[in-house]
DNA sequence: ATGGGTCATGTAAGCGCTTACATGAGTGTA
DNA sequence: TACACTCATGTAAGCGCTTACATGACCCAT
């Protein structure tokens, strides 16, 4: 058993300020250094700082400062892959700009019933919000209380005025899926949306008719499906949609992810990757450049998302100005899955 | 341009005594359930929090109960497919009770020179230190005050007395290599050992020589080589080694990052896994159950690593006794990249 | 009636900082 | 020699809460 040990009182400025001789101003304003201090003067406190090991009680300073030098990140949940580039991102910048990373996640079972605690708010300086994280009143009451507040993937309800982080869906999707049509000919491409609802879903649902239009191929809805961006999911759905016997010579999935259960079900119906069937994704996940074959997809560049959030997020916190809206953009990344061949 | 707006001066407690017309200590009471208060009353109080959309200050409220209800993580990276699941857990244990996750990324540039913030100490309830992010002063201040820290992989320097939870590595490498010579035949089995000085990665190359040992099979220390966890460095390592034209019949990777690399070069090589070369990892990532060969592999709880260590590191905080040492079991799972059938 | 409880609530003292303002010493100019 | 500055430092008022303690009101067994 560890031996339970009660701490020693933990220093405060007051003692720096005793033991430097100096007033507990003078301590503050050599930590801040938010005014000119006797060189002589501050080289006595910095020793006592030393010598105590004292540090700044991060709460007091809160308090006083009314800053609290942490931003705060609103997640469905914090691991999966598609996560990991975007909290990257999110975390150099953060660290860059001196902050650090609160990180909430909101598909977690509440507390014991309890509602989960008052947000981040009061907590940090500013909030990171991922899509579907925060429901449409609160999202109200954080633009109206103007609390520095910026979403990810998701644009707000009308009336509600935060700036937002996204990435050119659209585009993308209809890029890909040309390759399909045009490259290797395919006419049946089954479309395995994400989840319903989800904003970048249906973009790349519009990207995706929007080829079929253009290329005369009409539109056929048994060929749309749902499923999540997992690969669970996708993998159980294509399965089914095997069993039916449904045809088609390509797959566009909504989520590299997704296209690892395609390629899962495939394999499993005995059907293969990329000469009978044509596989192709989104996002462009580190998996994606390694499995086999190779998935060609379109890149997202989720770590830019992060990363541009956070520069947004605190041009915001500064009272400086900043564009409503910021779209990324997607870039065609052609691999083997689709049936080409990678150099 | 978005408007810059001037947020209205948030409510206070003293607000909402005022307008349900009582003192801010029995608003206090009935937000914390600290003492019993009048139903009435307590209607009251509720009916003005609600009416003014009143939240707490967290940093008031640390500052007055010296309690911050967040736990500190320590990590080099927080990117990167192992901590996912790690994450994972963290977050859910630290959420169910009740505990917000403040992260701090320590392989991070620091602040523009400036030494990073003193720590999340101060800012948490305690702190969760995963291998290597803190040097051994400062684990060994934290020993020192008392403040509650749990390690994660990582054994303390001896005479710091701070508990760790950590997995089973040398069993579950023994128990790869074993079958690897007795199912397979192997006999110059590749390590690929992680980076220099881990202590996972130590346990594990114990392993590995305490299985050729028992079947007598002396230990070539050619066949050991470094090249750290990740999937690029054991790709080069790798590529190098067949250049000089090293001969082995197996690698064993020391994480299955690593054996993503080591697949790409023996592939590029043109060297066919398992057929010519068997190939196994540790860790079993999401991956390894998806990648073609299916990844042969020791199954370390990562997830559940993160699980206990919060609640280690809540039992330290509610002072309650906790053991000095966790080592959760680690697990054989055969694929087939070591040469097996999958069912 | 009366003293000792229990209950409900109020009063006020911090928690450890930041910062506006006051003070006083030194410097340069008329 | 006196006045207006600048510089370095101290004084003290909060920041928005929690909580020990004080205060009444009310009830029950003497």
């Amino acid at each position: 058993m560890t031996t339970i040990k009660t701490s020693p009182a933990r220093p405060t400025i007051a003692d720096v300020a005793e033991k430097a001789g100096v007033s507990i101003a003078t301590v503050s304003r050599v930590l801040n250094a938010t005014a000119m201090v006797d060189e002589e003067t501050a080289l006595r406190v910095r020793l006592a700082v030393e010598a105590l090991d004292y540090r700044p009680h991060a709460a007091a300073r809160t308090l006083a400062s009314r800053k609290t030098d942490t931003l705060g990140l609103l997640l469905p949940e914090i691991s999966g892959a598609f996560f990991q580039p975007l909290l990257r991102g999110v975390e150099t910048a953060a660290s860059e700009a001196g902050y650090d990373l609160l990180v909430h996640t909101t598909r977690n079972p509440n507390t014991r019933g309890m509602p989960r605690r008052p947000l981040a708010e009061h907590n940090t300086d500013g909030l990171l919000v991922f899509t579907d994280s925060l429901d449409a009143r609160e999202l109200s009451r954080l633009s109206n209380t103007g609390f520095p507040a910026v979403l990810l993937y998701q644009t707000p309800p009308s009336g509600i005025d935060l700036p937002v982080v996204t990435i050119e869906n659209k585009n993308g999707a209809r890029r890909i899926v040309d390759h399909l049509i045009e490259v290797h000919g395919c006419r049946r491409i089954l479309f395995l949306r994400g989840p319903q609802g989800h904003e970048d879903s249906g973009w790349r649902e519009q990207g995706y008719c929007e080829s079929l239009q253009a290329h005369n191929i009409p539109l056929d809805s048994s060929l749309i499906t749902g499923g999540g961006f997992n690969r669970h999911e996708a993998r159980q759905a294509l399965a089914q949609l095997l069993d039916k016997g449904l045809a088609f010579d390509a797959v566009f999935a909504g989520a590299d992810d997704a296209a690892v259960g395609v390629l899962l079900a495939l394999r499993q119906a005995g059907r293969r990757v990329p000469d009978e069937i044509a596989l192709v994704g989104f996002d462009d996940q580190e998996f994606a450049s390694t499995m086999l074959p190779l998935l060609t997809t379109v890149r997202a560049p989720t770590e830019q998302v992060g990363l541009e959030a956070v520069r947004v997020l605190v041009r915001l916190i500064r009272k400086q100005p900043v564009q409503p809206r910021w779209v990324l953009p997607t870039e065609l990344i052609i691999r083997e899955s689709c049936g080409c061949h990678s150099h």
